[in-house]
DNA sequence: GCGAGATTTGGACGTACGTCCAAATCTACG
DNA sequence: CGTAGATTTGGACGTACGTCCAAATCTCGC
């Protein structure tokens, strides 16, 4: 096994875990074992715990942005684009409800005493807020794509965050339903239905442009 | 001084020191100097650190609830309800851009890694849900009343989010303003403006139903 | 003013962590 | 095969933390 393959097993095994457990909950003891070595080995590769945040970080965004862009036909409408990042949210459900938004958790947690090392993960959020902008094209002026791209990241971000507190996927497909008509209803282009469609869920005649929400008390 | 009093005032300390700097890197010792005591001495007061956390969240929930209250008027109708609910985090924004929700950092902190603590800040999350629900009283179904809770605390969390991660106030300004759009036309009622209203943040003809939003690239 | 209970002091104790390092081991090439 | 460099081992070191405790000090009612 070559050096590259070490140092990139570290970095996933850091990635999974800062998502489970949180950057400061997380040893670099934990990341050695969890990659297969011991602790002391880790300073070898990454010289601080900090260092490691770096690549790990970089490594997500990559990853985000990839994985967005995967199964998106190469010149797919705006439309189209909103609808898929929507998909891409809700079939993330399970997994937030369980660890809650891995970049927006690693914003807050950064944000709280560390000021420096708050950037590493406020700049995944950019790259997000970039990526749905320039999908949305010149369907709408930039002003617009800058306020739906904003919307859109705090829907997701406050659904990540309900879910885990309410560990309820249930509230992240039902903020994607919201949101799909939302964008229907704002955006001048066709926003194609997902896979997983708010038909599939409770209706009620009571509710009016709102996906009905039980509560379990 | 009573020891009522210094217990309040460890709370009141901690409360604070939660906020800004997290659960886990918040510790005793930072709590008791800021409260004017030494570090020995709180656990005279509170035998475990989590034992601490408990009143901290039941302080927290009472607070938040008690301030969502004042200044309400007795009679208040749903819709004035719901207007007080946004003006009041409206109000919040400086804070919420520079520590993030206090509430809901704290919901993702905990949920992370001991599952034991999470419920004691989710049941502060339940407790806001509540409070909405019943000041809409029955001007809505039950289910809407749920649906219009569970979608507001998402823009309010995931304002806080972006706002904290950005340390940019804007957001939760733009995502109140849309707020108020939202329910105005989703409540079969009355919202009246806010003290804070849209119409004080710049307004462009290309923006339909959204508050447009400047980024500084 | 005296004594019992409440409160405070200052530090001990064990644990966990991030970083560092010298020696041991492995790998690849001459 | 032998050696230089890359990699791994196992642990030392200093620090910070949560918890605990015995002695000292304070606060009241009598």
């Amino acid at each position: 096994m070559t050096a590259r393959d070490t140092r990139q097993r570290i970095i996933d095994a850091a990635l999974a875990l800062f998502a489970e457990k949180g950057y400061a909950e997380t040893s670099i003891g934990d990341v050695a074992v969890s990659a297969g070595l011991l602790k002391g080995n880790l300073s070898y590769y990454f010289r601080t715990k900090e260092d490691l945040l770096e690549w790990v970080t970089r490594e997500r965004e990559r990853q985000l942005i990839g994985d967005l862009g995967k199964s998106l036909p190469a010149g797919a409408s705006a439309g189209q684009a909103m609808a898929h990042f929507l998909d891409f949210t809700d079939a993330s459900a399970d997994e937030l409800a369980r660890h809650g938004c891995p970049v927006g958790t690693l914003c807050s947690e950064l944000g709280k005493d560390d000021p420096s090392l708050q950037p590493y993960a406020a700049h995944i959020l950019a790259a997000v807020h970039r990526w749905i902008v320039e999908h949305l094209g010149d369907s709408v002026s930039a002003t617009t794509a800058n306020a739906v791209a904003e919307q859109l990241l705090v829907m997701m971000q406050g659904a990540a965050v309900l879910a885990h507190a309410q560990r309820d996927p249930g509230v992240v497909h039902r903020v994607v339903a919201n949101a799909r008509m939302w964008l229907a209803a704002t955006l001048p282009v066709e926003v194609p239905a997902g896979s997983t469609t708010p038909s599939q869920l409770p209706r009620e005649q009571t509710a009016r442009r709102l996906v009905p929400h039980h509560r379990t008390p």
